[in-house]
DNA sequence: CGGTGTGAATTAATTCACAGCA
DNA sequence: TGCTGTGAATTAATTCACACCG
């Protein structure tokens, strides 16, 4: 089944409204209830629904409980993921109280430094390994995916430690392109690049739309 | 000059190897060589240069400085422009220290919060003021971009203050839809999001092509 | 009715491919 | 020859619009 970057990523919102939901005993939704709360339109919504072969009721729209559960099935493979993280300094601390903070399954379970001082400290309730052990702890704690939040001089040969130990999904912070294999997936965060495009359409007075 | 927001992104990214090439006494590029350092096609280099109306040479390729000044011009204002973040928790000042520390002209000069304890303190060379000035800071300090680290909850009333100050801009960090009017641009920057994304795509082998 | 599911149309984004030039 | 600039083609993403249904 082949669905859009694009369509996973909405996948991921509708979830997040859809718990929402659940929790506030709601046990249906429309198409354009849904729409409201992404800022998407309804025929979108559906589209992405149908993707991942859920049907909805015509009458009382999508039962909560049963498209969260299919959802959920979708995105999530059957084994449970670790996360790692490199690079424990501002930034990747407090990426890390913002993850792990969440009530989702996906919980960054190691971080990596080469600064001695932060070696072996417990962060945000996460361990902190010296980067030599990474291969070693992506085998024992069945890690999938690492965030990057080093230097940007640092993120190419930390990128290729990840690569080579077997890791074949990247969330990047650093503002730097990766050269990987093309079977590892990319993610990039760039904070400055996002910060001058918000600037740019300010200036403009706004004909170009956009938004997501 | 309508200019599609993917551009504008890819013209920030252009501007900051320019900027890299320059350092490094480099006076001549040609679109692959940047194609390669964004990881995209020379192609689709071209056609960016060509959106904002700047000619290289058949032979040489694109002069930096030249193109450089053509970029900036296109992309900066005549006004400087200052940014706003609300919300000095963990996240607001790792995302405070990151951005102004980098050469940008574009640094975040004001920083608001509502906890009195981080209120009138000065968190990475920035002033943190009450919530409650910030339409006054707004006009002062000729802010027009303003960056939300504020937990979910508080992000939609910060957004209206945001908007009836007339900022035009927003950088939204907490994990929910804006609502804002059509003329204010939203750019969403939601970690967890895209942390379960890569996660999908690292558990798939890997036909779906993306990463940027 | 007021929903869903979806083929068809549209619009946006990217890539192809080649003329033209020094 | 090896680049740029760009029309044309292609591919991707979104929206329209309507059949169908309780």
């Amino acid at each position: 089944m082949l669905v859009s970057e694009k369509t996973i990523e909405r996948l991921c919102l509708y979830r997040r409204f859809l718990r929402e939901l659940r929790v506030q005993r709601t046990t249906y939704a429309y198409s354009h209830q849904l729409a409201k709360m992404a800022g998407l339109t309804a025929a979108q919504v559906r589209r992405d629904i149908m993707a991942i072969g859920y049907y909805g009721s015509p009458v009382r729209g999508y039962e909560v409980e049963k498209l969260l559960e299919s959802i959920s099935d979708f995105l999530d493979g059957p084994d449970s993921l670790g996360v790692a993280l490199i690079g424990v300094g501002n930034l990747g601390r407090s990426i890390l109280a913002y993850l792990n903070r969440r009530n989702s399954r996906l919980n960054v379970t190691a971080a990596f430094d080469t600064n001695p001082e932060k070696i072996h400290r417990v962060i945000v309730s996460c361990h902190c390994f010296p980067l030599e052990d990474y291969p070693r702890v992506v085998r024992e704690k069945n890690i999938h995916s690492t965030i990057i939040a080093v230097p940007a001089d640092q993120a190419q040969p930390v990128a290729d430690l990840i690569v080579k130990s077997g890791v074949k999904g990247i969330l990047n912070f650093a503002p730097v392109h990766l050269s990987v294999p093309e079977e590892v997936f990319v993610e990039n965060i760039d904070m400055a690049i996002a910060l001058e495009k918000v600037t740019y359409f300010a200036q403009q007075d706004n004909k170009a739309r956009a938004e997501r």
